[in-house]
DNA sequence: CGTAAACCTTCCACAGGATGGAAGGTCAAG
DNA sequence: CTTGACCTTCCATCCTGTGGAAGGTTTACG
């Protein structure tokens, strides 16, 4: 199948296949005669494993890494669990980082009046005038 | 005071100062005969403002504006305040996002053994057999 | 005065993770 | 044969910086 077909059974862009394949995350795909890019259902199979892997926040490096462990049926399931267990602590980091974002915001919302008046306690406490610190 | 003060006084590296400037964050600065950049304490105060703005997840684009309505004192609160407000609504959107990532994540580490043995449930859910869905 | 260290300058490249678009080739249907 | 969908490559762009090279300036000290 064209890369079309291929982008629209796998939920990944036909262009980033064409990424994909250029930085080396997937093999380079067998061309007809005409130059056209073909796949087959196993590569299906791993654009979908890469758009669920990347859909939960593994960066395309980790998910080289996963299907590296996919492919190796060898590999420890202790691997891929300590790849996911990082994640998790990566996305926990991430999430203290926006909640302490939006508590500041938040409570600096709830100060500034948002009428007509220019007095805005938001831009004091940016400006360095802490109001409540 | 030339960047590296500027730096040191704003928390903002002179490698990012130069940055803003060539984006028109900042003013141009004025220079010495010797092609020195120079900073008074205004720029300093400005600098601050863009770095504390900044680690609340605000966009450059957003301090862009922020750094207006600061400037203008006829600017109204209700303008810093929407754009404040859109700003956390982006942030619980993000946050959704990951706790969504997370959720799953942990699930699927629950359910693998992390051993030496090659059966990974997480791998299996990324290749698209459901585990519990 | 000489020179070394610290500091500054510009410019280019790279990171992640794609996406947009231009210019042009190929394929299938009518 | 033409039309239109689809494909190709290549370059640019988004965002927010950071790293480093090559070279100029300033300051301090002997």
């Amino acid at each position: 199948m064209n890369i079309g077909q291929a982008a629209r059974h796998s939920g990944v862009s036909a262009k980033t296949i064409r990424y994909y394949e250029s930085i080396g995350l997937i093999e380079e795909a067998g061309r007809t005669e005409g130059g056209y890019r073909t796949y087959g259902s196993t590569d299906v199979e791993t654009l979908r494993f890469i758009q669920h892997a990347r859909s939960l926040g593994f960066s395309v490096k980790d998910v080289g890494t996963l299907l590296d462990l996919w492919r190796n049926r060898d590999r420890a399931s202790s691997d891929v669990k300590a790849l996911a267990l990082a994640h998790v602590a990566e996305i926990d980091r991430k999430m203290q980082e926006l909640n302490r974002m939006r508590d500041t915001l938040l409570h600096l919302t709830h100060q500034c009046h948002g009428d007509d008046r220019p007095n805005c306690p938001i831009l004091k406490e940016l400006a360095g005038e802490p109001i409540n610190a």
